[in-house]
DNA sequence: AGCATTGCCTACCGGTTGGTAGACAGATAG
DNA sequence: CTATCTGTCTACCAACCGGTAGGCAATGCT
């Protein structure tokens, strides 16, 4: 142990949780080893093994620090959603936050929905149900006042939206080339997302209420 | 060789393509072993390694054959595009009939950008980028005659909605599940689908347009 | 001081991976 | 009939995988 005070056992620990995080996003679960991770962190296998008895907790680990840190946000999203009229851009504006502040959130859920669909569906209904019945039934009210579209299947509307998010922001990188080069990274991003918000926004109220 | 002459060479390498695509789309290029897609098709690993040299080889072979089937619907979905005005339903839903008529395309593309992300630019820019020009010129067509919202960002809004067709039928088996049980797949399925192309039209068009 | 715990290490394990070598059966051609 | 080619097989390989055993230095408690 350096003199430094530099490391402690907790410090390890969330190190190899964040590149396990970052390498889980970039290469998969099973495109990356241990050693891979161990490495980046600068220790070696056995030892990442001691702080996680297996690779499978590990990604339940990696998959749990996320999900709390989505507990965390979530509140101030119901907040902003039952906070009164025209703060929908808040809400979804604040989701789209989430994975922006961290894409790598968005990929591993992306990937998790691919690797293990049973699991992603019991995770959907456990953490992102009340944020869906919310903004349910937020639509239809909205609805029934006039302000939103009469055809909008809220359930599949908010399927939809939920999905939007996460996967633009999980394949921002190579979505953005769609329509060719030009711009900066960060410039696309901001009317990627400026875009993505409309699309929510303009697909859902009529233009009276807007 | 069997007699009743039920499997020749061009068949044993078309069910190994078929077979890897829809393993790689289950289980992700690195959770697929040779041996896997070998004893789908019921043969022996080095028989496969024959057909297909490498591993990395056969993943491209599965991912030409698809590109290849989209290049043969590819002009039926330009010509919707420019056949006129309120053609706009049928590229939408023409597009997401392609990845609904076999979702494992659209998985192998979401794995492949998450993966891959480098490769997945060059073949947008290959394979997605004419249709994204036309619907471009065709929404700024659009925006001029006042039929199209102005606040819509064209390379944005294409970006936003190729995305959401792929990744909303890539991840269906568990997004469906955002709001709850009930229905069958099916029916969730043609909701998810209607709901889709309906964000689509409604976050482009003014309602006087509709 | 004595002793247990913590956290890292080296060395090793059985199993699996992508890939190769080479034999062999059947069809085909000269 | 002989020679070649095709497609499959068994047997094998080195490398790597996730995981274990056990040693060892530092820390901290009594």
């Amino acid at each position: 142990m350096p003199s430094d005070g530099s490391t402690s056992t907790s410090d390890v620990r969330s190190r190899l949780l964040r590149e396990a995080t970052r390498l889980f996003a970039a290469k998969g679960f099973e495109g990356t080893s241990l050693k891979d991770i161990s490495e980046a962190v600068g220790i070696r296998k056995p030892s990442l093994l001691y702080h996680f008895p297996s690779k499978d907790l590990l990604r339940q680990s990696v998959l749990e620090q996320m999900l709390a840190r989505w507990n965390e946000v979530l509140p101030n999203l119901l907040r902003a959603a039952t906070s009164g009229v025209g703060q929908f851009d808040a809400v979804v504006e604040e989701t789209v936050g989430f994975f922006v502040e961290d894409p790598d959130r968005a990929r591993l859920l992306v990937r998790e929905a691919l690797d293990r669909p049973a699991h992603i569906s019991r995770l959907i209904g456990e953490y992102v149900r009340p944020w869906a019945i919310i903004v349910c039934n937020y639509i239809r009210k909205g609805q029934q006042q006039g302000r939103v579209h009469a055809d909008v299947d809220p359930e599949s509307y908010v399927a939809q939206i939920i999905n939007l998010m996460i996967s633009s922001i999980a394949t921002f990188q190579c979505v953005g080339d769609v329509t060719g080069p030009g711009l900066s990274p960060q410039q696309r991003l901001s009317r990627h997302i400026r875009e993505l918000c409309r699309v929510a926004k303009s697909s859902l109220f009529l233009p009276t209420a807007n």
